[in-house]
DNA sequence: TTTATAGTTCTAAGAATATCGAACAATAAT
DNA sequence: ATTATTGTTCGATATTCTTAGAACTATAAA
C-alpha cells in the first residue's frame, strides 16, 4: 500500500544511495599512470576487448578465470588512470575506452601499443 | 718486472674476468615489460635523456639525487626489458637506447610515448 | 703496489600490487 | 516483500617494486 509519503521516503532513499563514480579530468591524466596501467597482461587484454567491442559489462571477461573481485580492482586501476570510463545501467557496469580523451593527451600511443599488442605472437 | 708467463697470467686472469653483459634478443622482447619498464618517471627520464644524448655512462643521471645502487637497479630494469643497451668501456658503462629493435618490434610505442612525455606539464 | 674510479651485487626495509573469499549494496524480477 | 543479478568493498596474503647502505669488482691512474 503505497501512499505519497512513502513514495517520497524511497524516492529520496534511492537518490541518496545513486552510486557516484569518479573519474580523473582529462587534463590530470598521467602518462606513467597510463602506462603502469596498460603494462598489465589482463588490463591490457581488456582494454582491447573494450575497444573491439566499443563499450561492455564486466561479463564479457569471465574467460580469464579470475575472482570477479579481482576484475573489479583491474577495472578500477584502469578507471583511476583514466583509460576507461564507467557508467551504471541497472545493475549492470558499461565500461568504455576513453579513446578520443586519451589520444587527445598522448597521440599515438594506445594505437601504438595496441597494434603491438595485437600481433604478439599467440 | 713482466715475464712472459706473468704476461700469460695475467691476460687469462683479464680474459676470465671480463664482464658479460646479458641482453635479451630482439624477438624476445615483451611489449607489456616495455611498458612496464617505461612506467617509472625516473626510468622513463632516463630513457628520454638517453635518446637525447645518444649514449653515455650512468653520471650524466645524478640530479636524481638516488643512491647509484638504486640508478644501477633502474638500468638493470631497462635493460633486462630489452629498452636500453649496455657495455663496458674501461670503468665505464656506456648505455644507449635499443631504438632500431624497439621499432622493429613494437612500432610507434617508443616515439608516442617520449613525444607525450616531452610536452607534459613541467 | 697502492689508490681512485665507476659501477655492480647483496641484503634489507617499506610500499605497492595482484589475488581471493566473504560480506555488502543497488537494481531488477518474481 | 523476497529473491536474483551484477557487481563493489573489505580484509588478508603472497609477491613484486623501489630505495638505500655496505661490501665487492674491474679497470685506470699514481
Amino acid at each position: 500500500m503505497l501512499d505519497s509519503y512513502t513514495v517520497f521516503v524511497y524516492f529520496i532513499l534511492k537518490e541518496n544511495n545513486l552510486k557516484k563514480i569518479p573519474h580523473p579530468r582529462k587534463e590530470d591524466l598521467e602518462l606513467c599512470s597510463v602506462l603502469s596501467a596498460l603494462s598489465d597482461p589482463v588490463r591490457l587484454s581488456i582494454v582491447k576487448e573494450l575497444l573491439g567491442r566499443g563499450e561492455c559489462n564486466c561479463s564479457f571477461f569471465c574467460g580469464f578465470s579470475l575472482a570477479k573481485s579481482t576484475m573489479s580492482h583491474h577495472f578500477k586501476v584502469l578507471r583511476e588512470s583514466g583509460l576507461i570510463m564507467t557508467t551504471i545501467k541497472g545493475t549492470e557496469y558499461i565500461h568504455s575506452v576513453r579513446k578520443d580523451e586519451l589520444d587527445s593527451m598522448f597521440p599515438g600511443v594506445l594505437d601504438s601499443v595496441l597494434k603491438s599488442y595485437d600481433k604478439r605472437r599467440k
